[in-house]
DNA sequence: CCTGTCTTGACAGTGACTCCCACATGGGCG
DNA sequence: CGCCCATGTGGGAGTCACTGTCAAGACAGG
């Protein structure tokens, strides 16, 4: 069952907007990148742009947070018996090489992200409902006293994505 | 040595503008208060509002910044031949008995955050620069190969905060 | 008292968004 | 094949968080 022709086209648009974005990002600089310019860039009005895009902000870590979602469906892969602990090391470890795929759009986004102001580069590995989801599978999988597992899990997943970004932070600049 | 008038007056006035804006907040929400109204409040213009304040988002967060520096100088006060992890844990426990005492602000700030955004909500325990003074310190301390004594600190400090932050955001709602 | 420095308010301007309205467009139905 | 309505679009007006400039007032030091 494939997606209506309107759907498709809405999606196609979206992902454009996304890709010219980051391209003007890492060519000018995000604070020197105006919603217009990237409107007018593919051909779009204003009204349209924001018709598709929720935020300027959102175009510079959706692509980080789309990648992380990886990190949800590798921990789903991950065998149900193995320690949780060592199932989000592995699932965060396996979305790295993951990435190496599409190495141009990873180097426009390295790019674009070091340009962007001290608040936006707080990299958000995951977003929030992948995060709360995250939370959710790991708390299935958690032993121990039932009232305190999703307390357990969060602080489990929040720290070690906590972890892992100052890790790619690391790598980043 | 005493500070100089002026340098007073200016402190006086940016705390005034703290206290009133985070009382708007936690009473209309921090999306229906806007910099003009707490200008017009504390009866300064908008021109002087933004030249005390850096950024309405700053008037929320920067309340819980200031009391988190707090965990800085706790850990300062560990003493030096304690587990860093140990003394980094009490540095942030320590922090929330301290906190008990203005309980009217802090209700109020609890009030305001809660009418936050989203995307504000992601509570921020540390500013940029007492974050990246409390690596130093952790760094210090921390034994093992030196090479990787700043990114283990940096771990290290980056995992634990989000713990206490996600912690802290059980007891928030 | 007076002079240079600090502070202030008014104003204009920019950029990210939001809302609204009139118009086009294209897909499903007769 | 042509009509109709849902959906998409551009344009424009408006809001709000900021930024920069400018002229006038306040204050400290000489």
């Amino acid at each position: 069952m494939t997606l209506s022709l309107r759907q498709r086209q809405r999606d196609a648009l979206r992902q454009e907007i996304q890709q010219v974005a980051l391209r003007l990002f890492a060519e000018r600089g995000f604070d020197a990148v105006t919603t217009d310019a990237i409107a007018a860039e593919v051909g779009i009005s204003a009204s349209t742009f924001f018709r598709h895009v929720p935020s300027k902000e959102q175009l510079l870590i959706g692509f980080a947070e789309r990648e992380g979602a990886r990190v949800v469906a590798n921990f789903r892969a991950r065998p149900a018996d193995e320690d949780p602990t060592a199932s989000l090391r592995a699932a965060i470890l396996a979305r790295t090489s993951q990435l190496a795929d599409d190495n141009e759009t990873l180097e426009l986004w390295r790019r674009a992200m070091a340009s962007s102001p001290a608040t936006l580069r707080r990299a958000t590995l995951l977003g929030r409902d992948d995060a709360e989801e995250l939370v959710r599978l790991v708390a299935a999988r958690l032993g121990g006293p039932a009232a305190s597992v999703e307390l357990r899990a969060g602080v489990l997943v929040r720290a070690t994505l906590a972890a892992a970004e100052y890790a790619y932070e690391w790598r980043l600049v």
